[in-house]
Parts: C-alpha cells; sequence; structure tokens
DNA sequence: AGCACGCCGACT
DNA sequence: GTCGGCGTGCTC
C-alpha cells in the first residue's frame, strides 16, 4: 500500500511533522515527492494545501485520501527537499514555512470558501449577501461579522452547503500559435494551385514551407510579416493546414535588448583568482572562496570568467547581490555576457514575472540566475559555482522566519553539488575574514585597481568647527565648495545620507519631549509630505503637535536630517543646481529606481543624493565627487557592530568616486573626526581595521570570537514574558557550559508592538554541541499557548543584537 | 490556522 | 430553556 507523507500548510508546532494520507487510484501513477497536493484537513472538512515529501506503506492512523494534485511535475526536487528539512532544524522554524520561501510567493495557496443554496430563499438579507446567486464566493475575515453570523445560521439549520476552496495563483500567461499539419509536398501544390491574389494565404504558405515544423506565436508572426493577419491564420486553421494550440508566454522583465560584452583580458591577481575557482569547477570540489577585492580591482569580471568556466563544464551558475545593487547596469554585464541563459530574480518584478523567471530556471532554460538573497533558493540543477557579490551586506540575513543567513544556505548547496562559492568583498564580514586566516576559507586577494586607477582623495570634514559658522546642518563649506567646482567642470556629484538606524523625529527644544507612538513606544517619524507623524511599525498616523504635550511650548519642531530637506538646503545654498534624490520614498514605485539612475546617469542632473542605497554598485563615470553628509548616525547605534558597518559603508560610498580617468575626490563629514572606522575608511585600509576590530571584539567576546543565538518572548501579558524569560534562563544555566554566556532578558528595542510585550536573551557562546536540542526543548516547553499565553523566536547569530 | 466542542452567563 | 461568548484540543 503506498501512501503519501504531507507537509500541511498550517504553521504551528503542533502541526510540524508529516501527515500520511491515503492515494487515490487514479493519482497513483501521477504522484511524486515534491508536487503539491490538495488534503482534507480536520473535522470541518477543510481543505488544504501541502506538500508531498516522500512515501510509506503504513500508518497507525485513519487516513484520509489525498483530494487533488495541483503539478504536473514536481516544484521541488530531492535537493531542496533535503535543503527545505535542515533550514527548518537549523533556523528553528516550521518545515512548511521552509519550503513556502523557496519557492515563488504564487505558489502558496490562497483560500476561500463557497456557500451554496440548497434551495431558494426568500429572506431580503439572503438575497442581498449571495447578489441574488446561488452561490457565492468569499473570503471569512473579508465579511462583516453580521455576514458571517448569516451564514453560520443558515449552515446551522441545513439550508446551505458550505465548500472549501483552495486556489492555485501560480498561472501563466497563455498565447495562441499554430503549427503546420502540411507535409512539405502539399504545401508546394497549394502555392501552384491557389491564386496569388490570395496574397494572405501565399504568405501563410510561404511561411509554413520555411518552417515545416515548430510553434509559433500568431503575434508575433503577423507582427513581422505582412498581409499575414490573424484572420488569414484562422482561415487556414479551418482549412486543416494548420493546427491552432496555446503555448506560454515568458513574462520578459527585460525587454530592452543589451549589447553583447566580451572576456576582458584580466590582470595576474585576477588570472590567479580565476584559476583557482577554475579548478574546483573542475575537479567537482566544494571549496569556500573569499575573494577580497578593493573598489575597482575588477571582482566582476572575475566572477563572469568563473560563470563561464562552470558553463562550459556543462554545469550552472547562481550569481546573489545585494537587492539594492542588482541594478540595470549590473544586469546589463550578465546577461551582455550570457545572453538569454541569464535569469533574473529580485524584488522590482512583479510576483508573476517572477514566477515566469522561476518556471525558466526549473525548466533548465535559465542555466545562469544573478538574484537577490531569496534566489539562494532558485531551482538550478547541477550546479557548478555560488557567488555572493558583497558578502558582508547585512541584506543577506533574512530578519523573519525562516530567519536564514543565505551565506549558510550557499555552503549547503555547494557541498551537495560539490561545487565552489566565492564569497567577494571589499569589506568582508569579521566573520569571513577570520575563517580565511583559519584556512578554513581560502583567501583571493585583489589589491590592485584595474588599470592602475589611483584611489581617490579622502577629506574628513570635523564639523563641531563647522556647525558654528552657518545655519545649514547638512553642509560644510568645504563640501559646497568642492561641489560649486564640479557644477564648473561639468562634473557630477554623488552625496550620501547615512540613515541607518536613523529616523526624523519632532523633538521639544526646550524640554527634550519626543512624541511616541501609543502602541508601539517608539519614536514617530516625521513625514513632509501628509505633513504628519507616523510609527513605522504599527501605521499610526497623528497630526504634528503646535505646542509641546509636556511642557507647553512652542518650540517643538522637527529635528535630524532627511534627504528632503538635504535637497531643500542644498537648493537654497546653490540655486539652480539639479538634483535627483533617492530614498523610500522615491523609489517606491515599480521601476523608479532604475528611472532615477538613467536620470542623473544621462547627465541630466548635477547631484545623486540618496541614503545608503547609493553606495553600492553604481558606475558613473563622470561622477568626481562623493560627499558623505553625516559619517556619524551608524556608528552611535547601540550595536557592537556599528564600527563595521560604519567602515564598510563608507569604504564603498568613497569607491564611487572616480572611476573611469578622472581623479575622485571624497568628504566625510563627522562629529567623530578621530574615530578608527572613520580614519582606516579614510585610507582604505581594510586589512588593519580587520586587526584592530578582531582584537577589540576579543577584548569583549564578541563575534567571531563567540557564536551568538537571540531568543525573543513575547507576551500580551508582560509579567508572563518576563517570568517566562528568568526560568528559560535558569533552565539555560543548568544545560549550557559555564563558560557561555547569557545577557538578558532585557526589553527588546522596540518593548511593545500591537499590544505585545517583548523581551530578549543573547546567548553567547563557542562550543555548545547541545544546543540545538536545548532550544528545541525550550520551544516546545515555554511555548504554551501561542495565542495568549508566550510566543517565542530563536534568531541563530543575529544581525544585531537589538 | 480554523474548526468543533464544551462550558458559562444572559436573553426571547 | 437556547443563543452565542470564549477557552481548549485536535487535525493524517
Amino acid at each position: 500500500m503506498k501512501l503519501a507523507q504531507v507537509i500541511v500548510d498550517v504553521p504551528t508546532m503542533q502541526t510540524d511533522v508529516p501527515f500520511t494520507y491515503s492515494i487515490p487510484q487514479s493519482l497513483l501513477d501521477r504522484i511524486k515527492p515534491g508536487m503539491r497536493v490538495i488534503v482534507p484537513f480536520g473535522n470541518g472538512g477543510r481543505k488544504i494545501q501541502g506538500f508531498v515529501i516522500g512515501f510509506t506503506d503504513h500508518s497507525k492512523y485513519r487516513l484520509k485520501p489525498i483530494s487533488a494534485v495541483m503539478d504536473l511535475t514536481p516544484v521541488v526536487d530531492d535537493e531542496l527537499l533535503q535543503l527545505s528539512k535542515w533550514l527548518a532544524k537549523t533556523t528553528f522554524s516550521f518545515r512548511i514555512s521552509c519550503l513556502q520561501t523557496m519557492l515563488p510567493s504564487v505558489m502558496k495557496a490562497k483560500y476561500a470558501k463557497r456557500a451554496t443554496l440548497l434551495k431558494p430563499i426568500n429572506d431580503p438579507k439572503v438575497k442581498q449577501l449571495f447578489d441574488h446567486q446561488a452561490s457565492l464566493t468569499y473570503r471569512p475575515n473579508k465579511l462583516t461579522p453580521d455576514q458571517q453570523a448569516l451564514i453560520y445560521q443558515l449552515r446551522q439549520r441545513g439550508l446551505i452547503k458550505v465548500t472549501y476552496l483552495v486556489k492555485n495563483q501560480a498561472r501563466s500567461e497563455m498565447v495562441n500559435a499554430f503549427t503546420s499539419r502540411l507535409p512539405v509536398a502539399r504545401i508546394k501544390y497549394l502555392l501552384k494551385a491557389i491564386s496569388t491574389r490570395n496574397v494572405g494565404q501565399v504568405t501563410l504558405l510561404r511561411f509554413l514551407l520555411e518552417h515545416p515544423t515548430g510553434t509559433y506565436k500568431i503575434a508575433e508572426v503577423t507582427k513581422y510579416r505582412q498581409h499575414l493577419s490573424s484572420s488569414v491564420i484562422n482561415q487556414a486553421a479551418k482549412k486543416g493546414w494548420l493546427k491552432k494550440l496555446k503555448v506560454r508566454k515568458y513574462r520578459n522583465p527585460y525587454k530592452q535588448p543589451v549589447k553583447k560584452n566580451h572576456p576582458f583580458k584580466l590582470n595576474s591577481d585576477q588570472w590567479h583568482a580565476v584559476n583557482q575557482i577554475d579548478s574546483s569547477i573542475v575537479n567537482d570540489q566544494f571549496a569556500v572562496y573569499l575573494l577580497e577585492g578593493v573598489t575597482g580591482s575588477g571582482k566582476t569580471e572575475v566572477y563572469l570568467q568563473a560563470i563561464s568556466k562552470a558553463l562550459q563544464q556543462g554545469k550552472t551558475a547562481l550569481m546573489l547581490v545585494p537587492e539594492i545593487s542588482l541594478t540595470p547596469q549590473m544586469v546589463t554585464w550578465v546577461k551582455g555576457r550570457f545572453g538569454d541563459l541569464v535569469a533574473i530574480l529580485h524584488s522590482g518584478l512583479s510576483s508573476g514575472e517572477k514566477y515566469d523567471e522561476w518556471q525558466r530556471i526549473q525548466s533548465g532554460n535559465a542555466k545562469v540566475v544573478v538574484g537577490a538573497r531569496s534566489a539562494i533558493f532558485a531551482p538550478l540543477k547541477n550546479l557548478g559555482i555560488i557567488i555572493m557579490d558583497e558578502e558582508h551586506d547585512t541584506s543577506y540575513k533574512q530578519e523573519d522566519t525562516p530567519r536564514y543567513q543565505t551565506r549558510s544556505v550557499a555552503k549547503w548547496r555547494g557541498k551537495y553539488y560539490h561545487c565552489p562559492v566565492v564569497l567577494g568583498s571589499a569589506t568582508p564580514s569579521l566573520e569571513s575574514r577570520a575563517r580565511a586566516t583559519k584556512h578554513v576559507y581560502h583567501l583571493l586577494r585583489l589589491p590592485h585597481r584595474i588599470n592602475h586607477q589611483a584611489l581617490p582623495t579622502v577629506h574628513i570634514v570635523d564639523m563641531r568647527k563647522e556647525i558654528m559658522k552657518h545655519h545649514g546642518i547638512n553642509y560644510s563649506s568645504a563640501l559646497l565648495d568642492a561641489i560649486k567646482l564640479r557644477l564648473k567642470r561639468h562634473e557630477q556629484v554623488v552625496l550620501m545620507l547615512n540613515r541607518r538606524g536613523y529616523s526624523n523625529f519632532v523633538m521639544c527644544r526646550n524640554c527634550g519631549y519626543v512624541p511616541k507612538c501609543p502602541n508601539c513606544d517608539i519614536s514617530l517619524t516625521f513625514h513632509w509630505h501628509s505633513h504628519s507623524l507616523r510609527c513605522h511599525y504599527c501605521g499610526h498616523e497623528e497630526p504634528i503637535p503646535r505646542t509641546c504635550p509636556k511642557c507647553g511650548s512652542r518650540k517643538i519642531r522637527y529635528l535630524g536630517t532627511g534627504t528632503e530637506q538635504a535637497e531643500l538646503e542644498l537648493k537654497r545654498f546653490i540655486p539652480g543646481i539639479k538634483i535627483v534624490r533617492m530614498d523610500v520614498d522615491t523609489t517606491s514605485r515599480k521601476g523608479a529606481h532604475a528611472r532615477l539612475l538613467h536620470e542623473f546617469g544621462s547627465g541630466y542632473a548635477n547631484v545623486l543624493l540618496g541614503t545608503q542605497m547609493i553606495a553600492k554598485g553604481l558606475d558613473f563615470p563622470n561622477v568626481t565627487l562623493v560627499g558623505v553628509l553625516n559619517a556619524d548616525t551608524s556608528l552611535m547605534l547601540p550595536d557592537f557592530r556599528s564600527e563595521e558597518r560604519t567602515f564598510q559603508l563608507l569604504t564603498q560610498v568613497s569607491g564611487r568616486a572616480g572611476r573611469a580617468k578622472k581623479k575622485g575626490e571624497v568628504f566625510i563629514q563627522t562629529f567623530n573626526p578621530d574615530n578608527y572606522a572613520i580614519r582606516l575608511a579614510q585610507q582604505q585600509n581594510y586589512e588593519r581595521f580587520y586587526l584592530i576590530e578582531m582584537t577589540r571584539r576579543h577584548a569583549l567576546n564578541y563575534p567571531p570570537y563567540y557564536y551568538s543565538v537571540r531568543l525573543t518572548a513575547s507576551s500580551k501579558n508582560r509579567r508572563l514574558a518576563i517570568a517566562s524569560m528568568a526560568s528559560i534562563k535558569q533552565y539555560l544555566q543548568t544545560r549550557l557550559s559555564p563558560q557561555t554566556i547569557i545577557l538578558g532578558p532585557a526589553p527588546s528595542a522596540i518593548t511593545r508592538i500591537k499590544q505585545r510585550y517583548y523581551f530578549q536573551m543573547v546567548i553567547k557562546y563557542k562550543h555548545e554541541p547541545n544546543l540545538q536540542e536545548t532550544l528545541d526543548y525550550i520551544l516546545n516547553h515555554y511555548q504554551i499557548g501561542v495565542r495568549n499565553g508566550l510566543f517565542i523566536s530563536i534568531d541563530p547569530n543575529p544581525v544585531n543584537f537589538m
């Protein structure tokens, strides 16, 4: 007896195990592991989606049969099934959540219910709800309580039947196409027999003669062939000349053709790096390479040539980049080199486009994938290389469940396929660089810029002195002079406003009062457009108070530096200056990012002003000046990695200046001109920074000397949360070694969100072989009654401790 | 998650 | 008496 093991779409602790179902005879030969199925679940007749993960031949339960199979071929292959298991275990998340994050969002089922009247009912309320129809399809939570009650009553009285629907959103756009049915000899005969006045038919027959086999999209053929129209094709179909059918249309997110580019000649450092990586590809060897290259050292070319090697070997390649640097420029590079073999996955695509790109990968038509974080799950088979560009970037860590670190998943897949993983960065994370020192990773260095380009000159401007000079808060006179000089020379300027961990808020300059969210207890953010205060966590909005609610003073006003304010201020200092502003507000719309960059790249604007998002991957030859308006904000964060972040950001943004022939200049404005992170970023001295920072981390018992796990508990009941945390800490202390450090429990940085209280503990350890079991035990035993009790989440290796 | 079941108070 | 509120337990 063949029975299916199914992971059901119910993300809870109790249902996080395979459920066994019987397989109806009709599905027996179609059903395979990795397919999605629809199964009955529970005693209310509910139907839900599930994933078949395997088969078994016996079960102690009374089994229900699988209702339907949703896929023709498996959507998750054996490798990804195994990966989902590992991922669920190591990130303390549900198997179903892992499976779902590995797939395009459209493959997640949407649920609806349908109520069908068993006989006509003459109640006006019922008629209104059913819109005079016999059945109503609805989402329960979209109905008003009254409507829900009405349906409940009708059901109780046996007047309606309720069925459950599982909707598959994954749909491909289909277009009309045709294929020839005529043998060549017959076409030749017809061409002679038909009058040449039938222009359409003759043209069609000639087309069929040229293309005796194959399927052609009607829209495309009629567009490029004169005299050939859809009516001609329809007529021909009736005559039996050709067969009409539907084919999938791939929604291609990059319509404009890209210019082909060719491999560059490598310098000796690049050559050495490519050689090393290639040997791992050729020898089917898992190895992690850390490619440490200064900005402008030609890392991209190393990646491209390594990918090329993998393709030559008949393998596939996966290249990950931070979301923000997945710019049209980067896409042009890869598409230009590998053409239609490339699939792109990033958040700018519509869900339909993402699904189509996923299909191209799944079917084997795309062999090179470039994408942001979640692309690490791209269904490539026979991987030959995995590349992570800017490996230190924090966007590689998923911040909600499953809280995976892309680097770990990359290594897992690299081991599975016996292929190299290349981590590239100008400023590697200390974790990775330390592993290279210990020879766990192979260090490959590119210490020179290509074509012996000089590094830009970096000036540090002491803002403590500047603040006295004038009323502006964003621009030192040195930076303003430098900007004016570029305008005169018709060169361009990039200005960055460091907004990491920073928000614009309103403060009373008399008493220091800051308006906070009544639900979440965090500072409200000032919004220029709506002229109101908003909570970033829950969306609460309120007007700006005219007088301080605490002291009554009228000196309550907007404080801090936003990009809008920086833009206005610069326009005041330099009238007529053309600025392209890039921040969350201006880039939220689809395609806006590319449009703004194009606007700047075309030379229309003098200045590109933006937040961190401009620091990465941009390459404009006419930019000779980069200004960092406030280097400090990221230094102020209560986070042990703030120096590392600041160093990385400043180094990266400095690399934006002078990438072509013209020499670049950088101004870093700061209130902490002597800070080592700022000083060493000025010198672009990563190795020195690494040594100093490692000493500090060692002294303070921080990563990479220690591993860390953050445990967060939340509850509506504040005292319950505190008490549980205390008892969890006690339990941990009995189970873990005495050298392990437990910080907290302490209120989280966001103490309260949506009426729930958050508390956290951080476990710092060097060696804890039983940590996995210990934490599993805590999840199973302390998380009692998620609804009103305590909810626990665990984040292994959190990116920050806040 | 979402459903049924069961226990309790308050309504025609 | 029963309607409907919420707390609890279970789903192959």
